[in-house]
DNA sequence: TACCAGAATTAGTCTAGGCTAAGACCGGCC
DNA sequence: GGCCGGTCTTAGCCTAGACTAATTCTGGTA
């Protein structure tokens, strides 16, 4: 019960990406999402259920509970502590750390990991912006929008790059969105699907595929008598 | 065939350890290194030759195939790499890493080994002072003594501290029993198993028990008119 | 109200890698 | 030469965690 397969920690952890808020995830999603049939999303849930880690309400979803939650908190903090030393100690890409830290999340004992977080320096955020959970479970929560909801005009900041495919990623990165970069919205052309942004001071053209999972803290909205789009 | 699984890599590994000369390993000492039933060994060398990594005469034990060393090889060099780095970057002490790397050395990328062996600095000697195989599977063979067979009046530096249990490795360490060390038998007393020694120009007496696994290069054997015991 | 489609669960298999119990081999001693 | 004890191997079983095929719900529409 302690120490838990790599299995179920995967379970876990894709419970909480798909549902943070403790919402109920369907069967079908999680199978999709761990690559696995159905049926053996079912007969995980019922061995979860029985340890406690997800209440499972037989075709209604599975969510977690407040034990599961934090074994999920915990291994989003090792995942993320882990491309912060691969990226910063290691010398590794943003772009192309997130499949090694997937597996040594599962691996490394907790006096590695705190060696490690010591190491970097105890950050709050991964190469990614992403939030590091502290050793108790909590996480900033913020209020960050999808960079394709932002009406023409709006300024925003890159704050997060959501995980995504490399070339996506390196995409990003070669254009100037990564976390931090100013972005200012120019036009957006909703017929054609083409974004003009400006990209700390850089003009970028793209359509929205382009720009799906990057997440920008809004600075402000729109000039002068536009409103915002939903 | 190309990634070994775990229990696959363990069983290279301890035929490797057991005999790196490439003499064959009776069932049973494999059973016991790897804490594992004598049948379970049969099954798995059964696999294993099967897959060209063994060579298994029935009933006359198993002996790695040169495609096998290199596979054990390799795993050597990741541990003693990674316990390079638990050590030299993360802080660790050389007495408690063992475990770690032995869990690692299973699951990390060969980009992220070399990029810690990059960080370390390529060493070619792990913290204990083992030789560490370069890429090609190339280990410097050297001809060491173990400290409990020295002569009295024999000098000699440690080299290598074998793996062993945790409590003693630290008792080594702590009366200065580590790699680089000189050393200088004073007196030996047999029939009661005593050791006088002089480590670092400290006094030291112990039993031979406390010695095994010390491994070191003789610098003199005996002062004038004594012979080398065998 | 009855039916249908999609989603979820149940039933039954498979593989890796363990285990115990039982049988087969082999080297040494009488 | 025959037996005996230890060492291996064979036979048969178990568990985790997958899979496919078949079955059961359930919610929406005719």
């Amino acid at each position: 019960m302690s120490v838990l397969s790599r299995s179920r920690q995967d379970y876990v952890k894709a419970l909480y990406a798909l549902a943070p808020g403790g919402g109920p995830v369907p069967t079908s999603r999680l199978a999709e999402r761990l690559a696995v049939s159905a049926p053996s999303v079912t007969g995980m849930l019922g061995r979860l259920a029985a340890e406690g880690l997800v209440a499972h309400a037989p075709r209604a979803g599975a969510r977690l509970t407040a034990r599961g939650r934090r074994v999920a908190l915990a291994m989003v903090r090792r995942h993320r502590i882990l491309e912060t030393f691969l990226v910063r100690v290691l010398g590794l890409d943003w772009t192309e750390v997130h499949a090694d830290a997937e597996v040594l999340e599962h691996h490394i004992s907790d006096r590695v990991l705190e060696a490690i977080d010591r190491l970097v320096g105890h950050p709050h955020e991964d190469p990614h912006g992403h939030p590091i959970p502290d050793r108790s479970g909590r996480i900033q929560r913020r209020a960050l929008a999808a960079l394709t909801a932002l009406p023409p005009g709006a300024r925003a900041v890159v704050r997060e790059i959501r995980d995504a495919d490399r070339p996506r990623m390196a995409r990003w990165k070669s254009v100037g969105l990564v976390p931090g970069a100013a972005v200012h919205v120019r036009r957006v052309r909703t017929l054609d699907d083409v974004y003009e942004l400006s990209v700390a001071g850089r003009r970028l053209v793209t359509g929205s595929e382009g720009l799906e999972g990057v997440m920008v803290e809004v600075q402000r909205v729109a000039p002068e008598g536009t409103r915002r789009g939903r």
